[in-house]
RNA sequence: GCGCCCGUAGCUCAGUGGAUAGAGCGCUGGCCUCCGGAGCCAGGUGCGUAGGUUCGAUUCCUAUCGGGCGUACCA
């Protein structure tokens, strides 16, 4: 347990003795225990920490907050503080001094790249479904947000103690692919000289004729006196196999690497949708209905119910979806996320009721939904659509701005909100991105430590109670505010917290720098704020790494 | 029409059932003869509107206005 944690822990526990004792006594009336919190005050003038226990229990024990304060505050064995205070409307504010600050640096810098860590998951199963983007094109930005809350959130659940697992569906199946296939056979007709109409509904984007021709280089016109149908199967897979390996690429750039791709072509070849079905159908969820199969998904809330097998006998994306998640489910996660785009909000209590439907407790799965990204250029609202072919690719965003700021600016906001990325200021003043902020942070250390010219002293050996100044103090205290930073980013799935925490921290940073200088002549002096910068420098360097940005030693 | 998300500072966005609501950008003025000035310090009449619950609401509930998205035998 973290040092906060642990302090945080005593607290409650004083707190519940004492309001036991004064139950006892007869001094307090009540049933059951309040829900009260114990938190870091945000003003530093009402102490370390400060609970609102008191005001929680007043109505039911019949008495005002600063009086029942009064009485937990008498029976609370203070002795390890430096004072306990009641104030304003009955809040009970906690004040430690600073010895127990002076505990966090050498553990710390003992952990070193585990620091944060915690056992909070105690090794449950969670698996992240996360960007599963059709192959039928390339990663836009949408993608790459989703990639990056994704990618962040896995490293978070991971140090956290959960075991995590990141998988892309890779929809290779169903409606979608032949529209591929068609739009495939147009573009390949064309470049062979034919004169064909595109699909109105095709896949517009440049890059299918880029495929088509990487294909016409390696087979020629072999397709053309093929079957229609056959032609576009061939076509359709030669182009998968290839946007497959173009989407893992970009991606691997991205810095995201899945320890699973889950074709859905599978599930159908498997049999895996027809088990689903067959399952669905003796719990009497599916009936028949103008040659198609349906669920009755309004027996879980929905207006109306949906279409699982379609009258020409294939199976829609939905009953392929819920074939995946019972896949999952039989995999052994105890827990599944999924992050989608919000305009499949739609589909979240359809999912949930399947999930219900086959009787897998539908907590067990939490889906993130993602506010879509809204692009601008020149000044200007640019919509994005596969289907126009009017995107930017990761790729090109990656090259216009930079991976690292590109994974941190994605993760900054949170999923619920409306991502503005305005590629002219990106690129016109990336420079100004906060993740040069916090990597300047890093690299200033990393500066110092070179200047040192020596090996850094062992911490055993470091009077860490020469660091008095405030900007050390702070400095200090967001230090050891990270594993339970990183836990409650996991407990909420909200990986944003952690580039809001890594700004702080390198701004502290900067203040303590401009305040304290590290290498001074003082011999004590000296080693004790070498270990804090160094201390800093870890916490950055950990924060980094689980968003998917590098740490530099120098920019 | 119905459903989901969002309305917080000039702009882009955090945040919380509590004690004085924050950060970045932009703007103005200061700061190391010394460890990296990509930095630091200072400067602010802002929680869409109206009700309700509560000791206490920006947060929860209802209504309403505004923006986005969804509402296919598409995915």
């Amino acid at each position: 347990m973290s040092v906060v944690a642990s302090i945080r822990d005593r607290i409650r526990k004083e707190i519940d003795k004492s309001l036991q004792e004064a139950q006892e006594k007869g001094e307090l009336t009540f049933t059951r225990l309040p829900d009260y919190i114990v938190e870091a005050p945000r003003e530093k003038a009402h102490g370390d920490f400060a609970t609102n226990a008191a005001m929680l229990l007043a109505k039911e024990a019949r008495t005002a907050p600063r009086a029942v304060a009064q009485v937990i505050v008498k029976h609370f064995d203070a002795s390890w503080l430096d004072k306990i205070e009641i104030a304003g409307p009955g809040f009970i504010n906690f004040y430690l001094g600073t010895n127990w600050l002076y505990e966090i640096l050498p553990n710390v810098l003992r952990e070193d790249g585990a620091f944060g860590c915690s056992n909070f998951g105690r090794g449950e199963k969670v698996q992240v479904e996360f960007v599963s983007a059709n192959p039928t094109g390339l990663l836009h930005m949408g993608n790459a947000r989703g990639a990056a809350l994704g990618d962040t959130l896995s490293n978070v659940l991971q140090a956290a103690g959960f075991e995590v697992s990141k998988e892309f569906y890779i929809n290779d199946a169903g409606n979608q692919i032949e529209n591929f296939g068609k739009s495939l056979e147009a573009r390949y007709l064309q470049q062979l000289g034919q004169d064909v109409v595109f699909p109105e509904d095709g896949y517009h984007g440049e890059d299918i004729i880029d495929t088509v021709k990487n294909i016409i280089n390696e087979v020629g016109d072999k397709y053309l006196g093929e079957d229609a149908s056959i032609r576009r199967e061939h076509l359709a897979k030669r182009a998968l196999q290839e946007k497959i390996v173009a989407i893992k690429n970009d991606l691997e750039r991205f810095g995201v690497r899945y320890d699973v791709w889950f074709k859905e072509s599978s599930l159908h070849e498997s049999g895996a949708i027809k088990e689903t079905m067959e399952e669905l159908q003796q719990k009497g969820y599916i009936y028949e209905k103008e040659q198609a199969l349906w669920f009755k998904t309004t027996l879980f809330g929905d207006e109306k119910d949906e279409v699982m097998i379609r009258s020409n006998g294939i199976p829609t994306y939905f009953a392929a979806d819920i074939a995946y998640h019972r896949n999952k489910f039989a995999r052994g996660f105890q827990r599944v996320i999924n992050i989608w785009g919000a305009d499949h909000h739609g589909h979240v209590a359809r999912m949930k009721g399947a999930v219900k439907a086959l009787d897998y407790d539908p907590e067990r799965l939490r889906i993130i939904l993602m506010q879509l990204v809204r692009l601008y250029q020149n000044g200007e609202i640019l919509r994005m659509s596969k289907r126009s072919g009017q995107y930017i690719t990761l790729t090109e965003l990656m090259d216009e701005v930079g991976k690292d700021a590109a994974r941190f600016f994605f993760v900054m906001r949170s999923p619920d909100s409306h991502l503005d990325f305005d590629m002219d200021l990106a690129k016109a003043e990336s420079s100004e991105n906060p993740v040069y902020y916090v990597q300047y942070a890093h690299a200033r250390i990393y500066s110092i430590l070179k200047t040192l010219r020596g090996s850094l002293p062992q911490p055993e050996t470091v009077n860490f109670t020469l660091l008095k100044e405030e900007a050390e103090l702070q400095l200090i205290r967001k230090i050891a505010d990270l594993p339970e930073e990183i836990i409650g980013a996991a407990e909420s799935l909200e990986p944003h917290r952690l580039t809001r925490y890594a700004h702080e921290l390198a701004s502290l940073f900067h203040t303590f720098y401009n305040s304290c200088r590290v290498l001074t002549d003082e011999d004590e002096l000296r080693k004790a704020r070498l270990l804090l910068a160094d201390a800093t420098r870890i916490t950055l360097r950990n924060v980094l790494h689980m968003l998917g940005v590098t740490a530099p030693e120098r920019m």
